[in-house]
DNA sequence: GACCAGATGTACT
DNA sequence: GTACATCTGGTCT
């Protein structure tokens, strides 16, 4: 776990603006990697910075909810402005959640799929049943769970900073630290799945040579 | 690390 | 009605 924030909590830790999210989806992922995911919660604030995540393409993406057009209640989120959160429910018991990119009427998003706690690490230990260690947010449904995160918050509009948002504490990234992998869980999508748009932040460097989950 | 059961919402026939 | 899902945790090796 990372040392705590100084001063002022989640106060000082201003959300980014929409134009972040409108522009161009792989970019997007690409930017929020080292970015810190923030939540007030009753039980305290957490933050988190975002170690992995996985860009869908929208229409054109096999492997996304909304490919060759799909709408459905499910995904409508997606179909709505950036800077919204898309969360959804799967394998009968799991959250997950998208960060929605680009504009209007373009469903494409960002699945969240990795984290480390930066703030109210307690917190998120206790909701996720007291597991603590490296493995405490290092998958989708893990992160929802741990941030309390669920359906209430699906279309949540991320550019507010009242119950879920994203900041910069200025963090930057160098092209070393980050690889290009492909997606986790959609070998249904064809060659699709091959695509390079999952990223992976390494934060021990670039040096290091453990290994990333292939899941 | 590999393997697998689990539980139910969602999409589609 | 039915098939399957942007997964996790436990067990076994």
């Amino acid at each position: 776990m990372e040392k705590p924030l100084s001063g002022r909590g989640l106060d000082a830790l201003a959300p980014l603006e929409r134009g972040f999210y409108q522009r161009g989806t792989t970019t997007v992922a690409r930017e929020l990697l080292g970015k810190l995911l923030v939540r007030r919660l009753p039980d305290g604030g957490i933050a988190v910075r975002i170690t992995e995540v996985e860009a869908y393409l929208g229409v054109g993406d096999p492997a996304a909810h909304t490919y060759r057009g799909r709408r459905t209640n499910r995904n409508e989120v997606m179909w709505g402005d950036g800077g919204h959160l898309y969360v959804y429910f799967t394998y009968g018991m799991h959250y997950c959640c998208n960060v929605v990119t680009r504009l209007e009427g373009v469903p494409e998003a960002v699945l969240l799929r990795g984290a480390v706690a930066v703030e109210g690490g307690p917190v998120i230990v206790a909701r996720r049943g007291g597991k603590a260690g490296r493995h405490l947010l290092d998958g989708p449904a893990k992160l929802c769970k741990g941030m309390g995160i669920d359906r209430t918050l699906n279309g949540a509009d991320l550019t507010l900073g009242d119950e879920l948002w994203v900041a910069s504490d200025g963090l930057e990234c160098p092209r070393a630290w980050v690889r290009r992998l492909p997606r986790v869980g959609v070998g249904y999508a064809g060659g699709a799945a091959e695509w390079p748009l999952r990223f992976v932040l390494d934060l021990d460097g670039p040096a290091s040579s453990r290994r990333v989950s292939r899941r």
